[in-house]
DNA sequence: ATTGAGTAGTCATTTTTATGACTATCATGG
DNA sequence: CCATGATAGTCATAAAAATGACTACTCAAT
């Protein structure tokens, strides 16, 4: 029942639709957390049941009319709980790395090609992040901005994405720089 | 359903029992997959029945007997099919990015402390994961292994892991620091 | 005039994961 | 002699996450 938190987390800088958020889990909440919008939206039903957030209509012309949620105090108190709590190690799950486990068992090209295309997800991933960077920073150097910035969470989150994407970027192209050589290698025999 | 892929892919560098593989699942294996040993020993008897794997009952003197489960051709072939699809992107879920992201609206104190913790976690990890790496190469270099050598999937997942937590390391140090000065600067109006 | 894309959201169901509570045996330390 | 920890598992159930199939409205392009 950790969603609950990404959700109060991800709501902390303003409220959000449904809708909103679910992009915001898109690119910078995805970061550390990744859900569906259906989840989303069941999960802002729960947490306005219980009092955690609240949500207000907002009449819109020319589009839907959409609800805006922000975090309540006993929403902060929650988080403020979970916080407290000792956080349990971070689950990895990553279908990619286990093909690499079982390389060289399984067709090399398949693997490179999928290698290739993370590292270039990887690519784009490290440019969003760098614009979000320069968004949350404004004129800022980042040095000024983590010392005196208002909001330093989000951007110290996406600073640990990029540096995650940078290491996933780097680990592709050394893998695939191998495996092909070992398979250049293999076919001079 | 990728549980059962990463048991075939660990299952690849010899047999195992599944209380071997629980073992395996908690050191390098957790690099790309987490789960627990009740959720393994189901998967092992979901597989055996459809004859992705096969286990042999070994008697042991001093202690119970085991199964000792291998990878069967169809298991292989499977693993085949399950690397040509594409990867869904890796997702990733970690309770301390969400309580950074609400990091200066929840108790700095808890979360300094879970970063420290987090730290030196990742810290044993990377010396696990060189002792890992060491055992894998023998005495050979890492560019001669990894030109020559021939289960070189476990190696490389090993390496990401190794850089991951490097990485992992480095920030919460970083972020720690950023919290701790912040937090004096405060104090000092 | 219709199709496709973007906004905004809901419902029901299945699949996957996680948890707690168990059964055994053997070896070791105190 | 008893407790603890390692080995080697099983069963049932709860919780979480993922999936597929929907409803509506608007705008822009074909």
């Amino acid at each position: 029942m950790a969603l609950r938190h990404a959700v109060l987390a991800a709501l902390l800088d303003g409220e959000l639709s449904g809708y909103q958020l679910a992009k915001a889990f898109d690119v910078g909440v995805a970061n550390f957390w990744y859900a569906q919008p259906q989840q989303l939206y069941a999960e802002l039903t729960r947490l306005e049941k219980e009092g955690l957030v609240a949500g207000r209509e907002v009449v819109q012309e020319s589009r839907p009319n959409k609800r805006l949620f922000h975090v309540t105090d006993p929403g902060l108190a929650e988080l403020e709980t979970f916080t407290a709590a000792s956080a349990k190690p971070a689950v990895v799950r990553d279908d990619l790395l286990v093909k690499v486990q079982a390389a060289e068992r399984v067709d090399t090209d398949a693997l490179v090609a999928q290698l290739t295309e993370r590292a270039q997800v990887a690519r784009a991933k490290i440019d969003l992040f760098g614009t979000l960077l320069r968004r949350l920073r404004g004129d800022r150097t980042e040095e000024d901005f983590l010392r005196h910035g208002d909001r330093i969470g989000p951007y110290l989150t996406c600073l640990r994405g990029v540096a995650f994407e940078q290491e996933n970027h780097d680990w592709c192209v050394r893998t695939v720089a191998i495996l092909e050589e070992r398979r250049q290698a293999h076919a001079r025999h």
